[in-house]
RNA sequence: UGGGGCGUCGUCAAGCGGUAAGACACGGGUCUUUGGAACCCGCAUUCGCAGGUUCGAAUCCUGCCGCCCCAGCCA
């Protein structure tokens, strides 16, 4: 197991411990995780996940689901079925508590009523683009709107109307009454309802005025008696809304808390950037195992505990920051090492014939799956024979420094099988290896030498006539550049090209023709590799790599490369 | 030139007036039948800058500088 990291400090821990020191809520913590559901869910969304359902879970409170469907145009079922897989996938229990901001509409309508009786609250007879142009700049005030006084009556009247179905979309809108000239310009009588003739996946035409975010979020939190209201920077502005409206309506009133959304490097996150990628088939769709996508890494192999640590490890704050993929990819390491079983696959593979093995012979070697830990799960028998694949990249005819695999003359070992001497080996017309001749020490069986010698590389290794062939896809960062948005380039443009490669012939130990869709194995020396759910069958599975090893030896090779 | 925020190691991030946690990355080493893992050591005399208050400041005050967000009938 991974040691059990202790979750570090945090502003917004440090208030609720100050709530609870202070009684402020009666003990209580609610939060709650406020998805729209008009897309996926991905990795930036995993943050506020576990920031909310954590926080409940650590303060024995509770996070609602709550999907923020104010806008029928969007807005669908197929979305939230999705969101609440998600959320379950990663590990978090709403039990009672799932919600809809559609399930308030008459209540939000019955508050703006109240807002009208109390003078706060007009509709506006002005257009779309009329209230754009009068709600002043940056830096000069607005104007107030013809409408700004109607009398109560009149307004009760038609709101009233508007609800009914009275007038066309965009004719009028009901706005708060606050001050067309404040400095923060969500104050300037922001909109409250619009007419919206559409239907509505859940409450269906029973409406047509729909309530706009500012008004709704804070009421539906009331409502819910939510103690924690944690967003994102960018509402900063609008929690002066939020406070008005619960002010104004004298209603239970949570705090709202920003922190700063994750940014995530080698990847793009907008709605709009994931579903051109998907449209325009630059992948497979929304769970391609490239994607940031919440469903996308649930394909690509990885394990919510890996989510979960990540999230844990990249703090909360105030501050906009970048996250290495280093980061991710570190996390779901650390959580695969002490779980997943070892085994061997050649994904390039070389042919080697070990010439003083006796032809038509196969031994049966023992290879534990958990080398580090050799009782845990036991071994599987591994075939061995006189023609064997090794990867290719594991021979070098003239081997640089520090290279410690095969080459002609050289001694590796062949990991839990026998030391092996590159004797010869033959080349094609253009030049290439395609074959590699051996002697092996039949003393050396299972990878010990009674002399006490030991080869200063091991390699993987596959018997040739026992291999399983199966289809490998290797997985890589989905851009080539680390800030895709930032660059000036089309994000199209910056795709990297190798984010997949398809092998279709890789040679597996046949084991592994035993592995069931969704199971997780490290392939030695090479990565950790999933049976991809939906692609494996039984005895054909698919792998999709999830993350290579750590690899010292490209660093090596880098390092050597810059000092020449 | 309005309003709201943010600036602590390469990247995140603790710290809340008492003399800079931790993680990732990086460098070195031990061990190793994965150049994996594990383990050990190192890694900010300094907290955007400049002043000030104080016995003492990353923490308080003042002034600068830099970066982000806001002008949807989106959320």
């Amino acid at each position: 197991m991974i040691t059990p990291e202790i979750a570090p400090a945090n502003f917004i821990r440090n208030i609720i411990e100050n709530d609870l020191a202070t009684n402020k809520w009666g003990g209580r913590v609610v939060t709650r995780f406020p998805p729209e559901p008009n897309g996926y869910l991905h990795i930036g969304h995993a943050k506020s996940i576990c920031l909310n359902f954590g926080l409940a879970q650590e303060f024995k409170g509770s996070c609602h689901l709550r999907f923020d469907d104010t806008n029928p145009t969007k807005e669908e079922t197929e979305y939230v079925e999705s969101i609440e897989a998600d959320v379950r996938w990663l590990g978090f229990d709403w039990g009672e508590d799932l919600f809809y901001a559609s399930d308030y509409f008459q209540a939000l309508y019955d508050h703006a009523v109240a807002l009208i009786k109390q003078g706060k609250a007009y509709v506006d007879d002005q257009s779309a683009e009329a209230i754009r142009a009068t709600r002043g700049t940056l830096t000069e005030p607005g104007k107030d709107s013809p409408w700004r006084s109607r009398t109560v009556e009149e307004n009760l009247d038609i709101f009233t109307r508007m609800a009914a179905g009275e007038f066309e979309d965009g004719s009028r809108v009901l706005r708060a009454k606050i001050d067309m000239a404040h400095p923060n310009l969500h104050m300037r009588d922001p909109t409250l309802f619009r007419i919206r003739k559409v239907s509505h996946h859940r409450t269906g035409g029973k409406w047509c005025v729909y309530p706009m975010y500012d008004y709704t979020h804070c009421i539906s939190d009331s409502i819910e008696g939510i103690t924690h209201s944690i967003c994102t920077l960018e509402f900063e502005d609008n929690r002066i809304l939020y406070d008005w409206f619960l002010d104004e309506l004298a209603l239970y009133h949570p705090q709202q808390i920003e922190f700063a959304r994750l940014n995530l490097e080698y990847v793009v996150v907008s709605k709009r950037k994931l579903l051109t990628l998907v449209k325009e088939g630059h992948v497979g769709g929304w769970d391609d195992p490239r994607m940031p996508t919440l469903s996308g890494l649930r394909r690509r192999g990885f394990t919510p505990e890996s989510i979960r640590l990540f999230c844990e490890r990249i703090g909360v704050g105030r501050k906009e920051s970048w996250i290495g993929m280093d980061v991710l990819e570190k996390a779901v390491r650390d959580d695969l090492n002490p779980k997943a079983p070892r085994v061997m696959g050649v994904l390039d593979p070389l042919k080697v014939v070990i010439d003083n093995y006796p032809e038509g012979q196969v031994e049966e070697l023992e290879a534990p799956y958990f080398p580090d830990d050799p009782p845990r799960m036991g071994s599987r028998k591994v075939p061995f024979s006189r023609e064997l694949y090794i990867e290719r990249e594991d021979f070098l005819e003239s081997p640089p420094k520090k290279f410690w695999r095969l080459a002609p003359g050289r001694e590796v070992r062949l990991r839990w099988a026998y030391f092996v001497t590159c004797t010869g080996l033959v080349k094609n017309d253009q030049g290439e290896v395609i074959e590699v001749h051996c002697a092996y020490d039949p003393a050396t069986k299972g990878g010990d030498s009674p002399d006490g010698r030991s080869p200063k590389g091991t390699i993987h290794w596959v018997s040739a006539p026992q291999s399983l062939t199966a289809e490998v896809r290797l997985y890589d960062r989905l851009f080539a550049v680390p800030r895709p948005d930032s660059e000036e380039r089309d994000f199209r443009d910056l795709l990297n090209p190798d984010a997949l490669k398809i092998i279709p012939h890789a040679a597996l130990e046949p084991s592994l023709a035993g592995a069931r869709a969704g199971e997780r194995f490290q392939f030695e020396r090479k990565g950790y590799f999933f049976a991809d759910p939906q692609d494996s069958a039984p005895g054909k599975p698919v792998f999709n790599r999830i993350v290579t090893l750590r690899d010292s030896w490209a660093k090596i090779v880098e390092a050597q490369k810059k000092g020449r």
